[in-house]
Formats: structure tokens, sequence, C-alpha cells
DNA sequence: CCATGCAGTTAACAACTGTTCTCTGGAATT
DNA sequence: AATTCCAGAGAACAGTTGTTAACTGCATGG
């Protein structure tokens, strides 16, 4: 079904990534809102101006990272929500596959943690949505769950975000164990892991005994 | 025991705290890491080098902030652990405290959610050691709890941690509800403070049968 | 009362920013 | 084969930035 692009396009979207690419590197050590234009192509090795043929402003740029980072991972949040075992196997599967997640793709989680409440509203409001899919779509895999037997949708969704906002929070914590020296590294990781399966078993007892 | 101050280092402290108040204001809209020393005298009404009598930089001045936005929180956060009343009470009352500090600081909330995963390594520490603070007071507080009886230390900071994480997203999210149109505001804060309670009921019932 | 200290000023610097306009070379279309 | 299109280059713009140096005036301490 996916046509090739002819060497035109296939090259400008070519330079529309390596100019992504070079963003989220230079937004490890700083913000967006103070992430220039010029710094950007001078990355890439493009002139300024080739900044415009792909987008508006950095703000514009940003908003295309936010699709880059959430938006391939709608499959990944079903299959970690539902799937069978008991419920102790599966905190631990959910938070390995965070601790992967954040191996695999470190820049792009900094990005998400630190815009969510950055200074470019834009930006805001797509995590914000993408958030709320997310948060929907948890929703609708716990409504399947035996145990979701009872509940009303208006209190699937807040344990949803709840769940969701849980699995930001320890996204975060994994990166920090990542940023430190080698040195322990692998320590600080179960640590982090160690503390937030705890926490994600005792919201499950919450729920398990919600309408008691 | 406060030594009045003479006139010379009164004026200093209240440059001082104009410079602070003006950051404040300006980072409504931007990051830290955006923020320029000459955009903050230029808001004061002094010239850009008197910056430098009281910040080695903006980041420095971030470090203040910090001090000044969590610094007096911190026997707000063990009245609002601790106290009477059944379960169902305390939460309430803790929700509504948290959006009136929302409605009466709302910058300094905005500030502390923007910057503790922002682009400035020192301030990201500063916010980090004061809510590792907060963690380790409430899990004092909660320690006197009856209800705490049997439980570790390690899963008390664990619980403690939790809370406190519940406690920013809340504040965040009534941060959110203030920002819109004034239609309607009420009324979003009043949803903020309904999903929030069912999220710490739900905690709360998860820690009540935590030892089961 | 006089000398010192120091908060804030003034002026100047090289370097940087976003944005505009004009141009070019090669792919795409006819 | 001739024409159109368009991603990227180049140069120039006015305005901004952080930092330095030398200064001024006034509160302070001897």
């Amino acid at each position: 079904m996916s046509h090739t692009l002819g060497i035109r396009q296939a090259q400008k979207q070519k330079t529309r990534q390596a100019l992504l690419d070079a963003a989220l590197g230079l937004l490890e050590e700083q913000s967006l809102s103070s992430l220039g234009l010029r710094e950007v192509t001078r990355a890439v090795g493009v002139a300024p101006t080739a900044f415009y043929r792909h987008f508006r402003s950095t703000a514009d740029l940003g908003v295309a990272l936010v699709e880059e980072a959430l938006g391939s991972l709608h499959p990944m949040i079903r299959t970690t929500v539902s799937g069978t075992g008991d419920p102790e196997e599966r905190v631990a599967r959910a938070i390995e596959l965070i601790a992967r997640h954040v191996d695999g793709y470190p820049a792009h989680v900094r990005f998400i943690a630190r815009e969510r409440h950055g200074g470019v509203q834009p930006v805001r409001e797509a995590i914000r949505d993408q958030l709320s899919r997310f948060a929907r779509e948890v929703k609708d895999e716990l409504a399947k769950d035996p145990e979701s037997e009872g509940w009303t949708e208006d209190d699937l969704l807040m344990l949803a975000h709840l769940y969701v906002d849980q699995m930001l929070i320890t996204a975060s914590l994994f990166l920090e164990a990542l940023e430190g020296p080698e040195e322990g590294r692998e320590e600080r990781k179960r640590e982090v892991a160690r503390v937030a399966a705890r926490q994600m078993r005792l919201i499950g007892l919450g729920r398990h005994h919600w309408l008691d």
C-alpha cells in the first residue's frame, strides 16, 4: 500500500528527520522554549532557512516530536495493561517493559517528561492529548478484566489516569538512574524497579477492594 | 531575634525580591532555560549588570526560586497528612488545601511543575532534594498513624513518595483548570477535586490492605 | 567627619538570534 | 525535450544576548 516516494520527497523527509534527531539531541540539556532554529540547522549542517521548508517554528517541531515520541507507543500500552498471569507477575512485566523503553529511547522519554509541563503551550496540549488517549485505551483494556465487574466507566477512567501517571513517574525515575555515572547504574535501576513494583502493587490492592 | 537590617541591606533585598518576582512572572510563558538575565532586569527597571550583585546566573536565580516556592511549605505538608477524622474527610481536607495553595500561589506551583524535569540541572536537583525532604516528612507523619503498625520504614517511604507525587499531579491539574477561560472554571476545579479524591481514596484502600 | 565599601549605572564588545528576499540546481511534470 | 516546481543556499537586516570595565553616589564603620 505504501507508494514509493520520489527522490525529491525522500530527500526532504531525510532532512526533516535529521532536524528532528538533532533537536532531540540538543534538548537533552535544555528546554524546547530555549531551542533556537539556527542551533538545530547548524547541528544538521544545512542553512537556517531550510528549516522553514519543514516547520513553521521550533514549537511546531516540538509538536512533531510529541507525535514521534508517543504516537507509536499505543500498541505497546495496550499489551502492557492486558495480558494474563497473576497480578504480581503482570506488575513485574509492565515495569520491565517501561525500563526497556527508557533504555531504548531515553531522549524521547526525557523530552516528554520535560515538555509535559514545559513553556510551550501547543506542545503541552499535544502531550496532554496523547496521554488522554493512553488513559482511554488503558480504561478500555481494564474494562475487559473480570476484576472490573461492577465498575463505572468513570471509575475505570480515574484508575487509568492513575496508572498512566504512575508509568510516567516510573519512566522518569529510570531516566534519572540512567543519567548518573556508569558505576552502580544497574543497582539504581533495580531500586527504582523495586519501589515502582510495590507502588503498583498497592494501587492494585486498592483496585481490588474498591467495591467493598 | 531578627536584627533590623540597615537601609543598605534592606534596599538590596528589595531589588533581589523584585528580580525573583519578575522572573516568576516571566516564567509563566517560558522555561527557565530560555529566561534571559536582561529580560529580568528590564522587567524590574534596573541595569542588566545589577543582576550580578544578586545572582551568578539565571540558573542560580532558579535555585533561589525553588527555595522560595517549597521552603515554606514544610509545615503545611505535615499538618496535611496528619490530623484526625475519618479517612474520607481527611482526603477532602487535603485536596482542599492543595486547591487553596494553587489558588494563592499559581506561579510558584507552575514553576515547580515546569522545572522539576526542566532543562537546568541545578534547579532539578534542588527540587528533587526538597521533594525528597517532603517524602521523608510525610513518612514520619504516616509512621505515627495507628494504621501503620507493622509497616517497615521502607514501605512507609514508598507510600510517602506515592502521596507526594500524587499531590504534585493534583496541583498541576488544578493549575490547568485555572488557566482556561473564567467560564466554567469552578466546575473544572470541582471535577479535578472529584477525581483526585477518588484516586487518594483508592490509594488509601491499598494502604489499608497492604499487610494482608 | 572622613574614608571605605558596595549596590546600581553607563558604555561598549563580539556573538548570537529569527526572518526576509533573491537565487540556484536538479527532480518532476508535460 | 522543454517547462515548471521547490528544497536548500546565500547574504543581509535589525534586534537581542551575556559579560567586561570603569564609574557614581550614598550608607556605613572607624
